[in-house]
DNA sequence: TTATATACGAAAAAAATTTTCATTCAAACA
DNA sequence: TGTTTGAATGAAAATTTTTTTCGTATATAA
């Protein structure tokens, strides 16, 4: 009726708090275990429930579907896992091209859950933190310097004062130049880097606002850090998930860099005009 | 009946030489149109293809479906616009999470694209020579040389002598000494940067081995080069193909650097055992 | 307290799906 | 050639599922 299309959980989830206690049991239902109601009829459902068909057939019509039958399919829809098969392991006969199946979507699914974490987490108050920084600094050490020499490149751009340097002593010695006004970005795939770690322990000292990104919650960074982000990278047989959270840690970044540049756009930092030609220069 | 699974068209293609003649118009029709057959009856469909809604009832036995709705289920799973909405610009009303959300989406289609096009081309020649190279050197200038650093840190895993080094002249220096039994990969993403194609004039008078990586298949980097690969990235409003098309990079160098050192192993260079040791390690 | 609205289930109605059965047609066979 | 067999198909019946209608209960507001 309303509408035909997809996203049936976030409907659900939209619509939650306008339902009855009946329809909330079923929204719980629906969202616990989207994939059985596909291949579940109405009358069945109800009955699970303890409730009448007619129950779950206003339920569909509340979240805006036509009907029983529209809820199941855009559910059928969404509920596809998402890239499948990806989790596979690399086999000994592969060949190049199964590899790099294998590879581009292991990065792929990185990015999925990855995104899937970022948006339920403090990553909004990580945007916040860095436009309203004085000066902001990346850390990184070994592949991870790699990683925050590239956000430096990127969040140059934004106006803000930014640094990175990927020798472990300079980092240091920047590192305690910092003060309370300031945000420090914090990169590590274990979280358990040494080098990292001694800096985050100079940053604490200073009081400088610290926001780590790391693919572990049980990690020295993660646990000490004021705002943890993470990455989500599985490793598999001759796949290291190192790989994919790399990918993870740059789409963070990219992420928390666009932000950044619109949140200081509503700020007035900065004209519409000036920076989408900032974003959208050719050459990084 | 046999089988609940997805796959419809799939399970169509293959089941086609077996059919009717009535049965074929089904499977056509469904090729053809697969996301109406989802919000259509099997009625709506015979009448369609005018014939009796048993006929249709039983092509979607033939196939391996329980029924006309476990067959509808399996084509909305399938379906689904691989990643939808990608494409969509930034608009000024989105919040973190909108934004966010594009950006990792725009990214994964980067990697979804890059992958379409990377198993057509010649991305296996350039495994099958960084294979045999003697000595393999990675070269990118401004943004694209941290990317070229993350490759020297994944290779140098490879036990292939290879090098990085950001500093144009040193480029310029290194290229020089490279001979015909070496291999230069280069990056920029528009296959213009000047200091990246004057490093390639170099190589070229030394006849050492080139691979580019870049967006654009017109350019001088792409057009000059002995292999060229492709990211596919877009740009939107708001969004810079750049961003994405590091990611696809990255996922290239991923999947080069997977592909060389199973290919190494194969050669008998190393043992299994320290492959996937030396792969699956957690620090980059 | 009464009126009104909302939530819900029972049952009826409608629609869609699945099954059954009869017919046609063509190939196989006597 | 006539008959049999079996696959393909459609028509109609049976069944299941979905949707609508309507009545009751419960809560809320006047």
């Amino acid at each position: 009726m309303i509408n035909e299309n997809q996203y049936c959980l976030a409907r659900i989830k939209t619509h939650y708090v306008k339902l009855s206690d009946k329809e909330k049991t079923i929204a719980d239902y629906i969202l616990k275990h989207p994939e059985e109601i596909i291949h579940t009829s109405i009358n069945q459902l109800a009955e699970d429930l303890g409730m009448a068909d007619s129950t779950v057939f206003r339920f569909c019509k509340r979240i805006g579907f036509k009907g029983y039958q529209a809820m199941k399919i855009a559910l059928a829809s969404e509920i596809v896992t998402p890239i499948k098969d990806i989790h596979e392991t690399i086999n000994e006969g592969d060949d190049v091209r199964t590899v790099s199946e294998k590879v581009f979507q292991s990065n792929m699914k990185a990015l999925e859950d990855t995104l899937q974490l970022l948006v339920g987490g403090s990553f909004e108050l990580a945007v916040k933190t860095i436009v309203n920084a004085k000066r902001v600094e990346f850390f990184g050490s070994g592949g991870s310097s790699i990683i925050a020499m590239d956000a430096y490149h990127k969040f140059i751009r934004t106006g803000i004062p930014v640094f990175a340097n990927s020798d472990s002593h300079m980092q240091l010695m920047s590192a305690s130049q910092l003060g309370e006004q300031d945000v420090a970005v914090l990169i590590s795939h274990t979280g358990t880097t040494k080098d990292t770690i001694q800096v985050l322990g100079v940053l604490k000292e200073n009081n400088v606002k610290t926001i780590g990104i790391t693919n572990f919650a049980k990690s020295p960074l993660s646990e000490e850090v004021d705002i943890p982000l993470y990455t989500v990278a599985e490793e598999t047989d001759y796949r290291s998930e190192a790989l994919s959270s790399r990918i993870a840690q740059l789409s963070i970044l990219d992420s928390l860099f666009i932000n950044v540049m619109i949140a200081r756009e509503e700020e007035g930092h900065t004209s519409l005009h000036k920076m989408r030609n900032a974003i959208s220069i050719k050459r990084m």
